[in-house]
DNA sequence: AACACTATTGACCAAGTGGGTCAATAGGAT
DNA sequence: ATCCTATTGACCCACTTGGTCAATAGTGTT
C-alpha cells in the first residue's frame, strides 16, 4: 500500500516522516496542517498526496511504522535475560537515544497520540494502542531482581524515581540539542552524565 | 485597563481565565481559537471582546496576571529563612498545589509560553520573561544548607533528581485528576505519598 | 530524436475557521 | 418610563484547510 513511498531514497522518506511527526505532535491531528508538512519537508503538496491517499492514512502510517521500529529495536537491543533493573533501564535509554538521532520527533509524536482528542482518529488510536503498550510494559516488568534493593525500600516508588530522572535528563538533553544547533551534542559526554545519575540512584536504593 | 473584567464576579472571571489558558496552552498563540474559549467559558464572543481589545491583549493579561499571582503566593507561603532544601522544596510544592486547585491550566500555560514560536508575541514574551524568571531562581538557590548532604554527593545532580521526581509525581497526579472526573482526588493521600518520595530522597542524599 | 512512463509541481477548489464588529436585546436601577 | 450597562450572536472578509489535476520535468529505451 505504501510501496511507492517506501521505495523513495531513505533521506527523503525521513525528511517527510520527521516533518509530519513534528506537525502532528505540535498541533494534534485536526489542527496539523499538511501545508506545513510539505513546506518543512521541502516537497510539493501534490507529492504528499501522491504517496498517501489522505491525512488520516498518513497519520496511521506513521503510527504503525514507528511502532514497528520501536518494537524491533527493543527486541534487538534489550537483553530480556538481564535481571538487573539498572542495566535494563540503561539499555532502554540507549535504544531511545539511537532512535532519537534518526527521528527526533518520534517521542513527541508518541506522547501526542496519548493526548489526542480528535473524533476523526481517537477510536482507532484507542484500539491499536491497547494491545501494544500493554505487552510492552508487561515485558519490561518481566522478572527484575528486586532482592538487590535495600530493605524497607518501596521498589515501585524507586522505579518511578529512576524513570522520572531519566525522563527529566532526556528532556534536558533534548532542549540542549535544539538550542545548540545541529548534532554537535557530545554523546559520550551525555552518556557519562547519565551514568552518574544512575550511579547515584543505585547507591541510594541498592544494598 | 481591565477594570471592567476585574469587577466581574470571581467565578465568571476564573471560568474565562481557565478557558483561555487552556486554549493557549494546548494550541499555542496563533492557533488558539477565541471561539473555543468562549464556548468553553460559556459566554458570547462579543463579551470576550468587550473585556479585552483583542487576542493579544488577552494573552498578555493572562501572562501578567498569573505571574503576579505566582510571585505573591511564593512571597507569602515560602519561608526564605528556611535553609533546608527539602523543606523549601516541599513549601514550593504546596504553593503549586494550591494554585493548581484554582487554576488547573496555569502550569500548562506557563510551560507553553516557553515553547511559543508565534512571531506575533515571541518578542514581547522574551522581554518580560527574562527578569522575572531570573530573579525567581536566584531567590530559590538563595542559601540552602548543603552541609547536610553526604560527602561525595553532587548536590547539583541531587537537586535535579528531586526536581524531576516532584515534576513526575505532579504530572501523575494531574493525570489522575483529569481521568477520575472532578475534584475527588484525596489531597491528604497525595501529600502523604509525596512525602514518602521526599523521605526516600532525603535518606538517599543526606548524611 | 522520438517516445514512453513516472515523479513532481503548484495553481486551484469548495468548505470551513479565524479574529473582530455591531445593532439589537435583556436586566436592573432609579 | 427612562437610562445605562451587560450580553448576545449573526455577520464580515481574509485566510487556511484537505484534496485535485492538468501540466511539466526527468529518465531511460529505442
Amino acid at each position: 500500500m505504501f510501496a511507492k513511498f517506501l521505495s523513495l531514497d531513505k533521506e527523503k522518506q525521513d525528511r517527510i516522516i520527521n516533518a509530519a511527526m513534528k506537525e502532528f505532535a505540535q498541533k494534534g491531528y485536526d489542527k496539523a496542517s499538511t501545508n506545513e508538512m510539505v513546506k518543512e519537508a521541502g516537497i510539493s503538496k501534490g507529492l504528499l498526496f501522491h504517496y498517501f491517499q489522505n491525512k488520516k492514512q498518513l497519520y496511521f502510517f506513521l503510527y504503525d511504522h514507528m511502532t514497528q521500529l520501536l518494537v524491533e529495536q527493543i527486541e534487538e537491543k534489550v537483553d530480556k535475560e538481564e535481571r538487573d533493573l539498572f542495566i535494563r533501564v540503561r539499555q532502554m535509554a540507549l535504544v531511545k537515544l539511537e532512535i532519537f538521532q534518526m527521528y527526533p520527533e518520534l517521542f513527541n509524536f508518541a506522547k501526542s497520540i496519548f493526548m489526542e482528542t480528535s473524533a476523526e482518529v481517537i477510536h482507532e488510536v484507542g484500539q491499536r494502542g491497547k494491545e501494544l503498550l500493554e505487552s510492552y510494559f508487561k515485558d519490561f516488568k518481566g522478572d527484575i531482581d528486586f532482592s538487590k534493593f535495600k530493605k524497607g525500600i518501596d521498589v515501585h516508588k524507586a522505579f518511578n524515581i529512576i524513570a522520572w530522572t531519566l525522563e527529566g535528563f532526556g528532556f534536558q538533553q533534548q532542549k540542549k540539542v535544539q538550542s545548540l544547533s545541529i548534532e554537535n551534542l557530545d554523546i559520550e559526554e551525555a552518556l557519562k552524565e547519565m551514568d552518574e545519575y544512575l550511579d547515584m540512584l543505585r547507591n541510594a536504593f541498592y544494598e
